[in-house]
DNA sequence: TTATAATTGGGAATGATTTCACAATCAGGA
DNA sequence: TCCTGATTGTGAAATCATTCCCAATTATAA
Protein backbone atom coordinates (compact mmCIF):
# COMPACT_ATOMS: atom_id res chain seq x y z
CA UNK A 1 0.00 0.00 0.00
CA UNK A 2 1.26 3.29 -1.02
CA UNK A 3 -0.35 6.94 -0.39
CA UNK A 4 -1.71 8.98 -2.61
CA UNK A 5 -0.37 12.08 -1.45
CA UNK A 6 2.32 13.10 0.53
CA UNK A 7 1.09 14.86 3.65
CA UNK A 8 -2.08 12.71 5.70
CA UNK A 9 -3.40 14.95 8.26
CA UNK A 10 -2.63 13.10 11.86
CA UNK A 11 -6.17 13.19 12.35
CA UNK A 12 -6.83 11.33 9.09
CA UNK A 13 -5.00 8.59 10.49
CA UNK A 14 -7.11 8.47 13.99
CA UNK A 15 -10.52 8.25 11.98
CA UNK A 16 -8.87 5.40 9.93
CA UNK A 17 -8.70 3.43 12.74
CA UNK A 18 -12.36 4.36 13.91
CA UNK A 19 -13.73 3.24 10.43
CA UNK A 20 -12.04 -0.41 11.19
CA UNK A 21 -13.00 -0.64 14.41
CA UNK A 22 -16.66 0.20 13.60
CA UNK A 23 -16.27 -1.77 10.22
CA UNK A 24 -15.43 -5.10 11.49
CA UNK A 25 -18.51 -4.59 14.10
CA UNK A 26 -20.46 -4.72 11.06
CA UNK A 27 -18.73 -7.42 9.78
CA UNK A 28 -19.59 -9.52 12.55
CA UNK A 29 -22.99 -8.20 12.32
CA UNK A 30 -23.25 -9.56 8.47
CA UNK A 31 -23.46 -6.54 6.73
CA UNK A 32 -21.54 -6.73 3.26
CA UNK A 33 -21.72 -3.30 1.86
CA UNK A 34 -21.90 0.36 3.18
CA UNK A 35 -22.45 3.64 2.19
CA UNK A 36 -20.10 6.69 3.31
CA UNK A 37 -23.64 7.86 4.82
CA UNK A 38 -24.56 5.25 7.43
CA UNK A 39 -20.92 4.08 8.42
CA UNK A 40 -20.25 8.09 8.94
CA UNK A 41 -23.33 8.17 11.46
CA UNK A 42 -22.09 5.20 12.97
CA UNK A 43 -18.66 6.73 13.49
CA UNK A 44 -19.58 10.18 14.16
CA UNK A 45 -18.36 12.11 11.75
CA UNK A 46 -19.38 13.91 8.33
CA UNK A 47 -19.81 11.81 4.79
CA UNK A 48 -17.24 13.74 3.14
CA UNK A 49 -14.65 13.18 5.58
CA UNK A 50 -14.90 9.51 5.51
CA UNK A 51 -14.60 10.14 1.27
CA UNK A 52 -12.03 12.49 1.78
CA UNK A 53 -10.23 10.64 4.32
CA UNK A 54 -9.88 7.12 2.08
CA UNK A 55 -9.13 9.76 -0.81
CA UNK A 56 -5.86 9.62 0.46
CA UNK A 57 -4.84 6.33 -0.16
CA UNK A 58 -7.08 5.49 -3.14
CA UNK A 59 -10.63 4.76 -4.50
CA UNK A 60 -12.28 2.14 -2.72
CA UNK A 61 -15.88 2.64 -3.33
CA UNK A 62 -18.13 2.01 -6.03
CA UNK A 63 -20.37 4.91 -7.27
CA UNK A 64 -23.91 3.98 -6.86
CA UNK A 65 -23.05 1.56 -4.81
CA UNK A 66 -20.92 2.21 -1.41
CA UNK A 67 -17.84 0.21 -0.14
CA UNK A 68 -17.77 -3.29 0.09
CA UNK A 69 -16.94 -4.04 4.45
CA UNK A 70 -14.50 -6.60 4.20
CA UNK A 71 -12.54 -4.84 1.25
CA UNK A 72 -12.52 -2.19 2.89
CA UNK A 73 -11.41 -2.65 5.75
CA UNK A 74 -8.47 -4.84 4.47
CA UNK A 75 -7.56 -1.30 2.12
CA UNK A 76 -7.62 0.34 5.46
CA UNK A 77 -5.43 -1.78 7.59
CA UNK A 78 -2.76 -2.13 4.64
CA UNK A 79 -2.88 1.99 4.09
CA UNK A 80 -2.34 1.78 7.77
CA UNK A 81 0.34 -0.79 8.11
CA UNK A 82 -1.01 -3.38 10.52
CA UNK A 83 -1.75 -6.11 7.51
CA UNK A 84 1.79 -7.80 9.23
CA UNK A 85 2.98 -8.72 12.76
CA UNK A 86 4.61 -6.38 15.30
CA UNK A 87 6.79 -7.13 17.89
CA UNK A 88 6.76 -5.14 21.04
CA UNK A 89 8.23 -4.93 24.10
CA UNK A 90 6.96 -3.53 27.14
CA UNK A 91 9.28 -2.05 30.16
CA UNK A 92 7.31 -1.87 33.49
CA UNK A 93 6.06 -5.01 35.18
CA UNK A 94 3.50 -2.79 37.60
CA UNK A 95 -0.47 -3.15 37.55
CA UNK A 96 -0.95 -1.30 34.24
CA UNK A 97 2.29 -3.53 32.75
CA UNK A 98 0.78 -7.10 33.84
CA UNK A 99 -2.47 -6.38 32.51
CA UNK A 100 -1.35 -5.33 29.29
CA UNK A 101 1.14 -8.76 29.33
CA UNK A 102 -2.31 -10.93 29.84
CA UNK A 103 -4.65 -9.10 27.59
CA UNK A 104 -4.75 -11.38 24.61
CA UNK A 105 -6.22 -8.98 21.95
CA UNK A 106 -2.69 -7.35 21.51
CA UNK A 107 -1.61 -10.70 19.92
CA UNK A 108 -4.85 -10.71 17.90
CA UNK A 109 -4.19 -7.62 16.20
CA UNK A 110 -0.78 -8.60 15.19
CA UNK A 111 1.28 -6.66 17.80
CA UNK A 112 2.79 -9.48 19.63
CA UNK A 113 4.14 -8.73 23.23
CA UNK A 114 7.46 -10.41 22.94
CA UNK A 115 9.47 -9.07 25.88
CA UNK A 116 8.75 -7.70 28.93
CA UNK A 117 11.60 -5.63 31.33
CA UNK A 118 11.42 -4.19 34.60
CA UNK A 119 14.65 -3.46 37.31
CA UNK A 120 13.29 -4.47 40.37
CA UNK A 121 15.35 -7.53 41.15
CA UNK A 122 12.06 -8.81 42.94
CA UNK A 123 10.19 -8.92 39.48
CA UNK A 124 13.31 -10.72 37.69
CA UNK A 125 12.36 -14.21 36.63
CA UNK A 126 8.52 -13.72 37.24
CA UNK A 127 6.91 -15.45 34.52
CA UNK A 128 3.96 -13.62 33.29
CA UNK A 129 1.64 -14.98 30.15
CA UNK A 130 4.14 -17.31 29.04
CA UNK A 131 7.19 -14.81 29.16
CA UNK A 132 9.71 -14.01 31.33
CA UNK A 133 10.81 -10.74 33.14
CA UNK A 134 14.12 -9.73 32.27
CA UNK A 135 16.42 -6.86 33.49
CA UNK A 136 15.96 -3.88 31.82
CA UNK A 137 19.78 -3.82 30.89
CA UNK A 138 19.45 -6.90 29.26
CA UNK A 139 17.04 -4.99 26.47
CA UNK A 140 19.20 -4.25 23.65
CA UNK A 141 20.62 -7.83 23.55
CA UNK A 142 17.07 -9.40 23.77
CA UNK A 143 16.03 -7.06 21.11
CA UNK A 144 19.20 -7.97 19.01
CA UNK A 145 17.51 -11.76 19.52
CA UNK A 146 13.66 -11.31 19.13
CA UNK A 147 13.42 -8.23 16.03
CA UNK A 148 11.16 -5.94 18.21
CA UNK A 149 10.51 -2.90 16.29
CA UNK A 150 7.90 -1.21 19.32
CA UNK A 151 8.80 -0.51 22.72
CA UNK A 152 5.56 -0.08 25.27
CA UNK A 153 6.42 1.99 28.66
CA UNK A 154 4.42 1.65 31.41
CA UNK A 155 6.82 2.41 34.50
CA UNK A 156 6.30 5.24 37.04
CA UNK A 157 6.82 8.80 35.05
CA UNK A 158 9.85 9.69 36.91
CA UNK A 159 11.97 6.38 35.44
CA UNK A 160 9.97 7.04 31.77
CA UNK A 161 12.75 9.20 30.41
CA UNK A 162 15.05 6.04 31.41
CA UNK A 163 13.27 3.38 29.87
CA UNK A 164 13.14 5.67 26.67
CA UNK A 165 16.96 5.76 26.24
CA UNK A 166 17.14 1.56 26.85
CA UNK A 167 14.85 1.39 23.85
CA UNK A 168 16.03 3.99 21.61
CA UNK A 169 19.87 2.83 22.36
CA UNK A 170 18.43 -0.67 21.84
CA UNK A 171 17.08 0.69 18.27
CA UNK A 172 13.15 0.70 18.28
CA UNK A 173 11.39 2.45 16.19
CA UNK A 174 8.35 3.47 17.82
CA UNK A 175 7.30 4.23 21.33
CA UNK A 176 3.87 3.75 22.99
CA UNK A 177 4.00 5.74 26.47
CA UNK A 178 1.36 4.73 29.22
CA UNK A 179 3.50 6.98 31.77
CA UNK A 180 2.79 10.71 32.77
CA UNK A 181 5.36 12.00 31.47
CA UNK A 182 6.76 13.70 27.77
CA UNK A 183 9.87 11.78 27.14
CA UNK A 184 12.47 13.17 24.25
CA UNK A 185 13.81 10.99 21.91
CA UNK A 186 15.87 11.40 18.53
CA UNK A 187 13.44 12.34 15.71
CA UNK A 188 13.39 9.69 13.62
CA UNK A 189 11.62 7.54 16.90
CA UNK A 190 7.80 7.82 16.87
CA UNK A 191 6.11 8.19 20.25
CA UNK A 192 2.36 7.80 21.32
CA UNK A 193 1.37 8.74 24.62
CA UNK A 194 -1.52 7.01 26.28
CA UNK A 195 -2.73 8.85 28.89
CA UNK A 196 -6.39 8.28 30.45
CA UNK A 197 -6.22 11.50 32.80
CA UNK A 198 -5.95 13.43 30.13
CA UNK A 199 -9.46 11.90 28.69
CA UNK A 200 -10.99 12.02 31.70
CA UNK A 201 -9.87 15.86 32.35
CA UNK A 202 -11.67 16.73 28.89
CA UNK A 203 -14.65 14.48 30.52
CA UNK A 204 -14.41 16.86 33.79
CA UNK A 205 -14.43 19.92 31.40
CA UNK A 206 -17.16 18.88 29.09
CA UNK A 207 -19.21 17.72 31.54
CA UNK A 208 -18.90 21.32 34.13
CA UNK A 209 -18.92 23.48 31.09
CA UNK A 210 -21.11 22.02 28.79
CA UNK A 211 -20.20 20.99 25.09
CA UNK A 212 -23.40 19.34 24.50
CA UNK A 213 -24.87 22.70 24.07
CA UNK B 1 -13.49 29.58 37.33
CA UNK B 2 -15.49 30.69 34.32
CA UNK B 3 -14.09 30.77 30.61
CA UNK B 4 -13.55 34.09 29.36
CA UNK B 5 -14.62 32.57 25.65
CA UNK B 6 -17.14 31.07 24.21
CA UNK B 7 -16.09 28.15 22.43
CA UNK B 8 -12.70 26.27 23.54
CA UNK B 9 -11.30 24.28 20.32
CA UNK B 10 -10.55 20.04 21.82
CA UNK B 11 -7.38 20.22 21.20
CA UNK B 12 -6.70 23.16 23.55
CA UNK B 13 -8.55 20.83 26.44
CA UNK B 14 -5.54 18.21 25.43
CA UNK B 15 -2.81 20.58 25.54
CA UNK B 16 -4.32 21.81 28.79
CA UNK B 17 -3.74 18.38 30.33
CA UNK B 18 -0.48 18.12 29.17
CA UNK B 19 1.00 21.25 30.41
CA UNK B 20 -0.81 20.22 34.06
CA UNK B 21 1.62 16.93 33.77
CA UNK B 22 4.60 18.68 32.61
CA UNK B 23 3.98 21.64 34.91
CA UNK B 24 3.53 18.70 37.71
CA UNK B 25 6.83 17.55 37.17
CA UNK B 26 8.12 20.68 36.84
CA UNK B 27 7.14 21.59 40.42
CA UNK B 28 8.74 18.11 41.39
CA UNK B 29 12.17 19.21 40.14
CA UNK B 30 11.15 22.45 41.64
CA UNK B 31 11.12 25.13 39.39
CA UNK B 32 8.90 28.41 40.55
CA UNK B 33 8.73 30.05 37.55
CA UNK B 34 8.75 29.19 33.87
CA UNK B 35 7.96 31.29 31.04
CA UNK B 36 6.20 30.16 28.34
CA UNK B 37 9.34 29.49 25.74
CA UNK B 38 11.02 27.05 27.83
CA UNK B 39 7.44 25.39 28.58
CA UNK B 40 6.78 24.90 24.93
CA UNK B 41 9.53 22.89 24.10
CA UNK B 42 8.95 20.44 26.95
CA UNK B 43 4.99 19.99 25.91
CA UNK B 44 6.57 19.91 22.30
CA UNK B 45 4.94 23.13 21.49
CA UNK B 46 4.54 25.91 19.82
CA UNK B 47 5.10 29.17 22.58
CA UNK B 48 2.30 31.35 21.27
CA UNK B 49 0.17 28.14 21.07
CA UNK B 50 0.46 28.04 25.28
CA UNK B 51 -0.45 31.77 25.95
CA UNK B 52 -3.01 31.56 22.89
CA UNK B 53 -4.64 28.36 24.52
CA UNK B 54 -4.43 29.87 28.25
CA UNK B 55 -5.59 32.97 27.08
CA UNK B 56 -9.36 31.27 27.10
CA UNK B 57 -9.63 31.32 30.45
CA UNK B 58 -7.68 34.29 31.82
CA UNK B 59 -4.35 35.89 32.55
CA UNK B 60 -2.32 34.15 34.74
CA UNK B 61 1.22 35.19 33.52
CA UNK B 62 3.34 37.84 34.35
CA UNK B 63 5.02 40.31 31.97
CA UNK B 64 8.41 39.86 32.13
CA UNK B 65 8.35 37.43 34.12
CA UNK B 66 6.71 34.36 33.12
CA UNK B 67 4.40 32.32 34.85
CA UNK B 68 4.34 31.05 38.55
CA UNK B 69 4.33 26.98 38.33
CA UNK B 70 2.62 26.25 41.21
CA UNK B 71 -0.70 28.82 41.00
CA UNK B 72 -0.67 27.96 37.09
CA UNK B 73 -1.22 24.43 37.97
CA UNK B 74 -4.08 25.45 39.93
CA UNK B 75 -5.39 28.11 37.49
CA UNK B 76 -5.80 25.09 34.44
CA UNK B 77 -7.08 22.22 36.80
CA UNK B 78 -9.95 24.69 38.18
CA UNK B 79 -10.14 25.97 34.25
CA UNK B 80 -10.54 22.29 33.67
CA UNK B 81 -13.38 21.81 36.52
CA UNK B 82 -10.89 19.11 38.31
CA UNK B 83 -9.75 21.18 40.97
CA UNK B 84 -12.59 18.66 43.00
CA UNK B 85 -13.50 15.10 43.87
CA UNK B 86 -15.24 13.15 40.75
CA UNK B 87 -16.95 9.91 41.96
CA UNK B 88 -17.02 6.88 38.67
CA UNK B 89 -18.36 3.47 38.28
CA UNK B 90 -16.67 0.98 36.21
CA UNK B 91 -18.71 -1.78 34.70
CA UNK B 92 -16.38 -4.91 33.28
CA UNK B 93 -14.37 -6.71 35.60
CA UNK B 94 -11.99 -8.16 32.91
CA UNK B 95 -8.52 -8.22 33.24
CA UNK B 96 -8.51 -3.90 32.20
CA UNK B 97 -11.09 -3.68 34.67
CA UNK B 98 -9.32 -4.94 37.55
CA UNK B 99 -5.85 -3.27 36.86
CA UNK B 100 -8.04 -0.06 36.97
CA UNK B 101 -10.07 -0.70 40.00
CA UNK B 102 -6.16 -1.06 41.49
CA UNK B 103 -4.91 1.97 40.19
CA UNK B 104 -4.14 4.18 42.85
CA UNK B 105 -3.72 7.25 40.78
CA UNK B 106 -7.47 7.65 40.49
CA UNK B 107 -7.91 8.43 43.76
CA UNK B 108 -5.30 10.42 43.62
CA UNK B 109 -5.98 12.76 41.12
CA UNK B 110 -10.00 12.95 42.14
CA UNK B 111 -11.64 10.38 40.22
CA UNK B 112 -12.65 8.31 42.93
CA UNK B 113 -13.89 4.88 42.07
CA UNK B 114 -16.83 4.12 44.32
CA UNK B 115 -18.53 1.51 42.55
CA UNK B 116 -17.76 -1.86 40.29
CA UNK B 117 -20.02 -3.78 38.20
CA UNK B 118 -20.50 -6.72 36.10
CA UNK B 119 -22.99 -9.37 34.60
CA UNK B 120 -21.28 -12.16 35.36
CA UNK B 121 -22.48 -14.49 38.68
CA UNK B 122 -18.78 -15.94 39.33
CA UNK B 123 -17.23 -12.21 39.51
CA UNK B 124 -20.47 -10.76 41.61
CA UNK B 125 -19.41 -10.63 45.23
CA UNK B 126 -15.78 -10.76 44.82
CA UNK B 127 -13.93 -7.70 46.30
CA UNK B 128 -11.47 -5.95 44.51
CA UNK B 129 -9.02 -3.27 46.43
CA UNK B 130 -11.81 -2.49 49.05
CA UNK B 131 -14.65 -2.92 46.49
CA UNK B 132 -17.76 -5.61 46.30
CA UNK B 133 -18.27 -6.55 42.58
CA UNK B 134 -22.26 -5.87 42.35
CA UNK B 135 -24.48 -6.98 39.61
CA UNK B 136 -24.90 -4.45 36.59
CA UNK B 137 -29.05 -4.52 37.07
CA UNK B 138 -28.01 -2.84 40.28
CA UNK B 139 -26.59 -0.04 38.76
CA UNK B 140 -28.95 2.50 39.28
CA UNK B 141 -29.81 1.68 42.88
CA UNK B 142 -25.92 1.97 43.60
CA UNK B 143 -25.86 5.56 41.80
CA UNK B 144 -28.42 7.16 43.36
CA UNK B 145 -26.91 5.62 46.67
CA UNK B 146 -23.27 7.27 46.03
CA UNK B 147 -23.81 9.70 43.51
CA UNK B 148 -21.08 9.07 40.93
CA UNK B 149 -21.11 11.38 38.05
CA UNK B 150 -18.62 9.09 35.57
CA UNK B 151 -18.90 5.62 33.96
CA UNK B 152 -16.55 3.51 33.04
CA UNK B 153 -16.59 0.72 30.55
CA UNK B 154 -14.17 -2.12 30.43
CA UNK B 155 -16.48 -4.87 28.88
CA UNK B 156 -16.27 -6.49 25.84
CA UNK B 157 -17.00 -4.48 21.92
CA UNK B 158 -20.24 -6.62 22.27
CA UNK B 159 -21.53 -5.58 25.63
CA UNK B 160 -20.20 -1.75 25.98
CA UNK B 161 -23.53 -0.73 24.50
CA UNK B 162 -25.70 -2.45 26.98
CA UNK B 163 -23.31 -1.08 29.66
CA UNK B 164 -23.52 2.56 28.28
CA UNK B 165 -27.51 2.34 28.25
CA UNK B 166 -27.44 1.11 31.89
CA UNK B 167 -25.26 3.98 32.80
CA UNK B 168 -27.11 6.83 30.42
CA UNK B 169 -30.27 4.88 32.62
CA UNK B 170 -29.10 5.85 36.03
CA UNK B 171 -28.51 9.35 35.30
CA UNK B 172 -24.86 9.03 34.27
CA UNK B 173 -23.19 12.94 32.85
CA UNK B 174 -20.06 11.16 31.58
CA UNK B 175 -18.39 7.52 30.23
CA UNK B 176 -14.87 6.73 29.52
CA UNK B 177 -14.79 4.19 27.04
CA UNK B 178 -12.19 1.38 26.41
CA UNK B 179 -14.24 -0.93 24.84
CA UNK B 180 -13.50 -1.11 20.98
CA UNK B 181 -16.66 0.02 20.08
CA UNK B 182 -18.40 3.22 19.51
CA UNK B 183 -21.58 3.97 21.53
CA UNK B 184 -24.93 5.82 21.00
CA UNK B 185 -25.82 8.02 23.99
CA UNK B 186 -28.22 10.74 24.60
CA UNK B 187 -26.38 14.06 23.43
CA UNK B 188 -25.94 15.36 26.65
CA UNK B 189 -24.02 12.48 28.08
CA UNK B 190 -20.18 12.86 27.20
CA UNK B 191 -18.28 10.34 25.62
CA UNK B 192 -14.58 9.54 25.60
CA UNK B 193 -12.78 7.15 24.01
CA UNK B 194 -9.44 5.21 24.60
CA UNK B 195 -8.32 2.88 22.35
CA UNK B 196 -4.60 1.31 22.61
CA UNK B 197 -4.74 -0.15 19.37
CA UNK B 198 -5.64 3.25 17.67
CA UNK B 199 -2.36 5.01 19.08
CA UNK B 200 -0.69 2.01 18.08
CA UNK B 201 -2.25 1.56 14.65
CA UNK B 202 -0.82 5.62 14.32
CA UNK B 203 2.78 4.06 15.46
CA UNK B 204 2.47 1.54 12.76
CA UNK B 205 1.55 4.22 10.43
CA UNK B 206 4.18 6.14 11.61
CA UNK B 207 7.11 3.99 11.35
CA UNK B 208 6.21 2.37 8.07
CA UNK B 209 5.71 5.73 6.00
CA UNK B 210 7.81 7.97 8.22
CA UNK B 211 6.09 10.69 9.81
CA UNK B 212 9.70 11.87 11.14
CA UNK B 213 11.04 12.98 7.51
C1' DT C 1 13.24 58.06 38.92
C1' DT C 2 14.21 56.39 34.54
C1' DA C 3 16.06 53.14 31.25
C1' DT C 4 16.54 48.34 29.99
C1' DA C 5 15.54 43.66 29.18
C1' DA C 6 12.21 40.18 29.35
C1' DT C 7 7.91 38.29 28.42
C1' DT C 8 2.97 38.25 28.16
C1' DG C 9 -1.61 38.93 25.64
C1' DG C 10 -3.91 39.41 21.60
C1' DG C 11 -4.82 41.19 16.63
C1' DA C 12 -3.69 39.91 12.05
C1' DA C 13 -1.88 36.69 8.77
C1' DT C 14 -1.20 32.28 7.57
C1' DG C 15 -2.00 27.50 7.21
C1' DA C 16 -4.75 23.28 7.73
C1' DT C 17 -8.95 20.75 7.94
C1' DT C 18 -13.68 20.15 7.24
C1' DT C 19 -17.76 20.69 4.75
C1' DC C 20 -20.30 21.72 0.62
C1' DA C 21 -21.84 20.83 -3.82
C1' DC C 22 -21.79 18.57 -7.99
C1' DA C 23 -19.90 16.11 -12.10
C1' DA C 24 -18.55 11.42 -12.91
C1' DT C 25 -19.69 6.75 -12.48
C1' DC C 26 -22.07 2.53 -11.62
C1' DA C 27 -25.94 -1.13 -10.98
C1' DG C 28 -30.29 -2.47 -12.16
C1' DG C 29 -34.47 -2.45 -14.50
C1' DA C 30 -37.45 -1.06 -18.47
C1' DT D 1 -29.52 -0.27 -25.07
C1' DC D 2 -30.81 3.55 -22.48
C1' DC D 3 -32.76 5.70 -18.43
C1' DT D 4 -33.09 6.27 -13.39
C1' DG D 5 -31.54 6.50 -8.85
C1' DA D 6 -27.77 6.11 -5.84
C1' DT D 7 -23.31 7.18 -4.33
C1' DT D 8 -18.51 8.12 -4.93
C1' DG D 9 -14.45 11.27 -5.57
C1' DT D 10 -12.92 15.86 -5.65
C1' DG D 11 -12.37 21.02 -6.52
C1' DA D 12 -13.90 25.14 -4.23
C1' DA D 13 -15.65 27.49 -0.17
C1' DA D 14 -16.03 27.87 4.54
C1' DT D 15 -14.49 27.05 8.91
C1' DC D 16 -11.23 26.31 12.37
C1' DA D 17 -6.48 26.32 14.47
C1' DT D 18 -1.80 27.87 14.59
C1' DT D 19 1.84 31.01 14.19
C1' DC D 20 3.72 35.56 13.72
C1' DC D 21 4.47 39.87 15.46
C1' DC D 22 4.46 43.80 18.38
C1' DA D 23 2.38 47.02 21.78
C1' DA D 24 1.63 46.70 26.67
C1' DT D 25 3.38 45.54 31.00
C1' DT D 26 6.49 44.14 34.61
C1' DA D 27 10.87 43.55 37.41
C1' DT D 28 15.33 45.01 37.97
C1' DA D 29 19.23 47.80 38.15
C1' DA D 30 21.52 52.23 37.36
Amino acid sequence: MTQKSDHIPRATIQRLAVYVQVLENLLREGTEVISSEPLAKACNVNASQIRKDLAYFGEFGVRGVGYYVKSLIDSITSALGVDREWRTVLIGVGNLGRALLNHKEFRLRGFNIVGAFDCDPFKIGEEISGLEVVCTKRLKEKIGENGAEIGIITTPPERAQRAANHLVEAGIKGILNFAPARISVPSEVNVEYVDLFHHLYALSFNITFGSSE
